[in-house]
DNA sequence: TCGACGGCGCATTTCT
DNA sequence: AGAAATGCGCC
DNA sequence: GTCGA
């Protein structure tokens, strides 16, 4: 597992830490090993294999397990336990501006609120306000938050999804089927908002360029997967199509 | 092995 | 009205 | 959980 995506989870274990009310300094622990990492040059996973992660400034005996466990197998038991005792979508409520983990606790515990669309009609039932915590005002904004929020679901800016489009369209051409490759649409145009990435791939080899693109370590799940065209969903959230075809087309797709 | 790890002020909202 | 809680930004 | 005394 990369750099990056380490110091994902070790953000995302810090942010779970908070919803079950953690030692705050354990919290920030996370928090400032994850800012530490992100910080720090090197390859991680020749740290990792020299067992020297604690070299790294923040990082102790127990993070450097977890980075290891990461760097090697992609997966931590620790954050795969933590992670099963909350809803994947209850860390889209930290993105709502005047809650934080004490009021999101409270809405998960309460009303079982575990994502933003659940959140929404809690609110519109109006059963957020009899919280204790919560009144009408605290619900109606959250409301006119959400409604706004949702103008802009599934559009990114640019340069958030660049790095992913370009590593993606990397690798692709480094793919031995695949004689062609580029990418099309809103990225290609490079236009400030890009709503999904779109890519060509010209190959002989079809199966073998949609196994690898849908196996590849950025795609978080697949959503369709046809003959012609595939489709994902990035880690960023941003979805991305993939579309094959054979080589002598190539010039028309 | 054991204590420290930042703290304060402001804004908003709710509680009493 | 004043106190308290929560979230947030700043030094 | 990590660091330093």
């Amino acid at each position: 597992m990369k750099k990056e995506q380490i110091v994902d989870v070790l953000e995302t274990i810090a942010t779970l830490l908070e919803l079950q009310e953690e030692n705050p300094f354990k919290i920030r622990a996370y928090t400032n090993a994850a800012r530490s990492i992100e910080a720090w040059g090197g390859n991680l996973r020749e740290l990792a294999e020299e067992n020297r992660l604690q070299e790294i400034p923040g990082v102790g005996k127990a993070i450097a397990g977890k980075i290891s466990e990461l760097v090697l197998t992609g997966e931590s038991t620790f954050f795969a336990e933590l992670r099963s005792k909350f809803p994947p979508g209850i860390l889209e409520l930290f993105g709502l501006p005047g809650l934080g983990a004490k009021k999101i606790k409270a809405l998960y515990e309460k009303l079982q609120v575990g994502s933003i669309a659940d959140l929404k009609k809690a609110c519109e039932m109006g059963r957020v306000a009899e919280l204790p915590g919560f009144g009408k005002t605290t619900q109606d904004k959250l409301i006119a938050t959400i409604s706004n929020r949702a103008k802009h679901v599934g559009s990114f800016q640019l340069g958030a999804v660049a790095a992913e489009a370009e590593e993606l369209l990397d690798d692709l051409r480094q793919h031995p089927g695949a004689t062609q490759v580029s990418s099309a649409g809103s990225y290609r145009r490079r236009k400030e908002i890009v709503r999904d990435l779109d890519f060509i791939v010209a190959t002989q080899a079809p199966e073998a360029i949609t196994e690898f693109f849908v196996g590849h370590a950025l795609v978080e799940s697949v959503s369709a997967r046809g003959a012609t065209k595939t489709s994902v969903r990035l880690h960023s959230g941003i979805q991305a199509d993939l579309r094959v075809v054979s080589t002598a087309e190539y010039p028309f797709a």
